[in-house]
DNA sequence: TATCTTTGCTAACGCTGTTAGGAAAGCTAA
DNA sequence: TTAGCTTTCCTAACAGCGTTAGCAAAGATA
């Protein structure tokens, strides 16, 4: 009898729709405004019945956090596969990462704006060990091609995504829509990074 | 008769005495936890006198988003007439950044936790423009010493503040104090960064 | 059919930002 | 000094928030 099956599917598909709801008003009305009760309404259940699902609020955010790095680091994996040589790979995921940050900046918010991932954080979620460790492969590769034993990949690691993350987080936030600065800004970025690295 | 001074004045203890019950607050318990009551009860009024002084909430963060730019733009300048070189002046700066972004934290977290400044908001608010001026001088005189017709200097400012953020915000949020591989990144940003300046 | 488990609800607690409306105190002028 | 007016300040409320205790109803099991 396949009872517990049909429950375990219908528990999976609360869960389901919940996140829905959530992304949806999330993209209505932003994170800010966010709250379990309006979630309990549009899945038109009480409120307690959202806690049965997720511990609390944090959890449910946390969840597209996880989904942010997840789609990022499949569009990061895409754009290496599309290039041959290390260098036309890191600058080409550079352009992706930015343009991931700009057309879904609902996911970007909620992946950085509750608190950077630290270290050890970074190593508990796959999500993000997976998109960090594509990039790190890449660095890697040029230091290696260019007998720089110097550089520390792991740093240079951190710094490529600390200035990434500056750049996308600095011009998200402005209101105008100054794209071709933008542009030039980032593309002014990765050549000067790459130089640091064949150095 | 000096009864409107007399007003005045005591108008003015009780709107710093706010300002500074708020800022024992952050201090004691983090911006998040900060409420009107919280202050309220501080200092020995009733709620609504704190919006006689504050239209709200975010008027309260404001003020400190503009003293922390003020304090920011003053160390800034310190910096700066301790070098006489531009590149040395601009790396000092880079550090002097960084410091006070670790040994303030409260206030760089107000200060770009709400949403970063436009550009149009720059132009309105003295204190982030005081701010801007001092470091895109620096990069102008670089760049005219090189020659380097082709760098913009208002591109690279733009460049070299998102970058230092980034670095910033990221390693602020680790909660490790690994403080001398983080000394190493932002090494490794400026004296890329200068190389591409001069090019 | 009786028992037990799961499911989902109502209602509440203790917070939050914000504001309406009234009381009291202080000042001004007759 | 007293009447009127202005400023100051409070109580109390509104509407929202995250979260949880406790109970009713529905479903599964024996």
């Amino acid at each position: 009898m396949g009872i517990v099956e049909r429950k375990e599917r219908q528990r999976k598909e609360v869960r389901d729709s919940i996140l829905e709801a959530a992304w949806r008003l999330v993209n209505e009305e932003g994170w800010q405004s966010l709250s379990i009760r309006k979630i309990a309404d549009a899945i038109e259940y009480s409120v307690p019945v959202v806690y049965d699902h997720f511990e609390n609020k944090e959890a449910i955010l946390f969840e597209f956090n996880k989904l942010g790095f997840k789609l990022l680091g499949e569009k990061i994996k895409e754009t290496k596969e599309k290039y041959s040589t290390s260098a036309e790979q890191l600058e080409a995921i550079a352009y992706t990462y930015w343009d991931f940050a700009f057309k879904n900046q609902e996911y970007y918010q909620v992946m950085f704006g509750l608190g950077m991932p630290g270290c050890d954080q970074v190593k508990k979620m796959p999500e993000i060990l997976n998109f960090t460790q594509t990039i790190e492969a890449i660095i890697k590769e040029i230091v290696d091609a260019n007998s720089n034993t110097e550089a520390n990949t792991h740093l240079k690691l951190n710094t490529f995504w600390s200035m990434l993350h500056g750049l996308v987080s600095i011009n998200l936030m402005t209101s105008e829509s100054k794209e071709e600065f933008n542009k030039m800004i980032l593309k002014d970025f990765i050549s000067v990074f790459i130089k640091g690295l064949e150095k």
